[in-house]
This record gives structure tokens, sequence and C-alpha cells, in this order.
DNA sequence: ATCAGCGTACTTGTATACAAGTACGCAGGC
DNA sequence: GCCTGCGTACTTGTATACAAGTACGCTGAT
């Protein structure tokens, strides 16, 4: 019946483009968003830029004022604390339904992944990167689609503060060692020992989020 | 600067609407939604209702579908129980955090619930308002605004299912005890008790409506 | 009678034109 | 010099007109 233009719809391209200069914190927090100016700068018109702001709303990606316009929203040390205690929730949950569920070869994977931690233990940017692999990959087997989809949302939101928590060679050591007793506790088919280890190597992320923010006390420099 | 339409606009009435009709199943699981039609019911144009979809879709109350066109999501026996899920790990998150920051006057709003929850236990419908109450006050004493909206979005959710997950008598007093034990942890003051007796009440709840949809083998009658 | 090909109609996506309301600036008076 | 009141300009919200693309139905031929 339907008639539907690719998937690549303006509106698509622009909640992208937007998505991305908005985690890349390219647009400030607290910036507000004229839409006439955004849509020109974009080249398209305000309605598929309109569809893609309020999606972003309804991500808490952007932040409709209640004397009207929308803004970036501003990043609040709280906040950040707040969203590790819900992912340290989730992922807790995951790593306790990917214990039921991990078949042989999801173990062999996750041990990979482990294995291209280990390596990389000494660059941040790289650590990183592999430590939210591990947590992908336990999202995937956990099988829970609602728990996935949060846990997204939540570390997209916790991308814009990303450039912030640098984390110490100590803190990547002992998420490295937490990560192995996590993936330990999966193969060992322990649920309730994964979902323990899993909410406080996350919680464990949190603290020292919180530490390096505070001690640089606010963004800034 | 900016200007303000008194935040009624037609938009956000037409979602409350389209909302209110998805939850009650006035709008059929299944059933798809065509713009023209649905904006002329609604006296608005498709402007307005096309705000209001985008952004029931970013709640997961609507549904994009690849071939294009956009239908209420289709109620599945597996997904109840994933959202079930999320919500013990969310409820048992709060239940911990309200341990910390319950102040005596918390303490005894929630002895009051119970006790309003107590003589309603043999009402199905007003036991399950007042233990929702429970909990939505518990998530208001955590205090953690991002477990407050997931939390919110996974009751809208389940909101869906509820016509067909009747509770028992049985398992109602069930939940009632859960429910004293949970906020005599809090009282106690005791995180990681309290986080496992939420845990394990949502947990319970949601075998107990596994087993309601089972038992009724999908929907019908 | 059945199948193939084309045309039409209906869908969603986009652009633009219009409406309403507020905040800011400027001018005039005290 | 400062305050007050009005006018203008700019914002967001809405409606409508336009574009593109697909699926269905109808007609014709085999």
């Amino acid at each position: 019946m339907p008639a539907i233009p690719a998937r690549n719809t303006g509106a698509h391209v622009v909640y992208a483009e937007l998505k991305r200069r908005i985690l890349s914190l390219d647009l400030k927090p607290g910036e507000r968003i004229y839409e006439p100016a955004m849509a020109t700068a974009l080249q398209v018109s305000r309605t598929p830029l309109r569809e893609a702001i309020r999606r972003l709303i309804s991500e808490n990606l952007l932040e409709q004022q209640p004397t009207g316009g929308v803004v970036v929203p501003v990043l609040d040390e709280a906040e950040i604390s707040e969203l590790y205690e819900v992912r340290a929730a989730v992922e807790s949950l995951m790593a306790r339904n990917a214990c039921l569920k991990a078949t042989p070869a999801d173990l062999g994977e996750l041990h990979g992944i482990l294995a291209r931690n280990a390596a990389l233990v000494e660059f941040a940017d790289d650590a990183m990167q592999q430590g939210m692999a591990l947590h992908a990959r336990i999202a995937l087997i956990a099988g829970n689609s609602w728990a996935g989809r949060f846990h997204e949302q939540v570390a997209s939101q916790m991308e814009r503060y990303r450039h912030y928590t640098n984390s110490t060679q100590r803190r990547r050591d002992q998420a490295l060692a937490q990560h192995r007793a996590l993936v330990e506790a999966i193969a060992a088919g322990d649920p309730e020992r994964a979902a323990k280890v899993a909410f406080e190597h996350v919680m464990g992320a949190r603290d020292a989020a919180v530490r390096a923010l505070s001690g640089k006390n606010g963004a800034g420099s």
C-alpha cells in the first residue's frame, strides 16, 4: 500500500547530523537552536528539521524550555552520576540474563574482546572502545531488546560527558580486572555473581567519573 | 526572545489523545495509522499529527514499518517479560537509592500507602493502583530522574498488557507482603536488602503475568 | 480463463506560506 | 536621566500545496 522513500529521508540525515554535533559538543550545552538559521545551514526546510529536533527532544538530547525554544541541555555533575547508576542497573540485568543464554560461541567472542581489551589497556580511547564493545556484546547475548534500547540511550547521553572524564591508568587496570571477573561469572553460569560484578563495576566507573569531574570542578579548562 | 503558544499546542493535545487510544487498546495492536484520515478525525492538519506520531514512535508506542507506514505495535508475550525485567532492574536501583535518601516524612508516606494498599487488597484494580503509587513514591524518594523517566516509559508500555494480566487474589496477597518487606528494608536503611526485595518482587510479578498470559494463550477471551 | 503490463490513485515526505504572540528597542514625557 | 508605553521584528506553530514513489486494479492478449 504505502510508499517509502528508501529510509534515507532528509529528516533522518538531519537527525544524525544534529545528534553528532550534540554528542561531540560541537553544539555547546546551553546553546539555543533557531529553526530558520539551522534549516538553511543544513540545506533543508524547517519541516524535516523540526522532525529531527522533536525526536532529539524525546531522547533528551535536546530540551524544550518552558519559556519556549529548544536548547542543548547543560551538563550537570549530578546527572552523570544518575546515568551511571541506571547503566549499572541495566547492565547488571543484562549480565544476569547473559548467564542463562550464552552459548559456547558467545563465550569465545567475549574472551576475544577481553584479549583485545587487555592489549589496549594503556590507550585510554581504545580501552574505552573495547570496554563498550564488551558491554554491547553482553547486551546482545542477554537478548532483552528493551534493556538494549535503554542502555543505548544512556550510553549516548554519557558520550557528552566523556570529554571531561578521562580515565587514569589505574582505573583502566581495575576495569580490565572487573571485565575479566564479569566474563568469568558469565562463563561459570552464575547469574547472581555476574549481576553483582556488573553492578559494582559500573558503580566503580561512576565514582571514578565523578572524581574526575569534581577534580576539574566543572568543565572548561 | 522567543514566543511560546502557551504549551497547549495542538501537537501536544494530539499526542495525549493518541497515547490514550494506544494504551487503552482503542487503537488495536497491528492497526495502521493513515495520516490524512487521522488528521481529519482529530480536527487538525497533518503537521501537528505527524509531530505527535513521531514522538510516539520515539517512545515505542508506535512503530515505523520498514515497508513504510506506522502501525500500533503488536503485543508479544516475550516483550512483556522483557519489560518486567527492565522494571525490576530499575525499581531495584530506586529502592537502593531510596534507602539512602528517605526522610522520616517519606517513611510515613510509604506506610500510609501501604495501609491503603492493605485495605484494598481484594479489589484488583484499586490494589494495582495503590501498588503503582507505592512504586511511584519510591521513585520520587530515590531522586534519580533518569531512572524515573525509564520507569515511566516501561509503565506506559505495560499498560497495554494490563487488560490481559488480571491478578489473582493469591498474587495480590503475595505482592502486599513483598511491599511490606520492601518498605521495611527501606525503613531499616538496608540498601542491599531493599534492592533484592524490589527485584524479586517485580520478577515475581513477571512470572505471574506470564502465567496469566500463557494461560489464555494470547489475548482474546 | 489466466497472466502480464501499464495507468491511476493513494501514500508519505518536503517546502512554503500564513498566523499568533512575545520580547526587545526606541521615542517621548516626567 | 530615567521610566513607561507602543511599535516592530523575530520567533515558533499550523495549514496547505507540491513531489516522488509504490502497489493495486484494470484491460488486453494469448
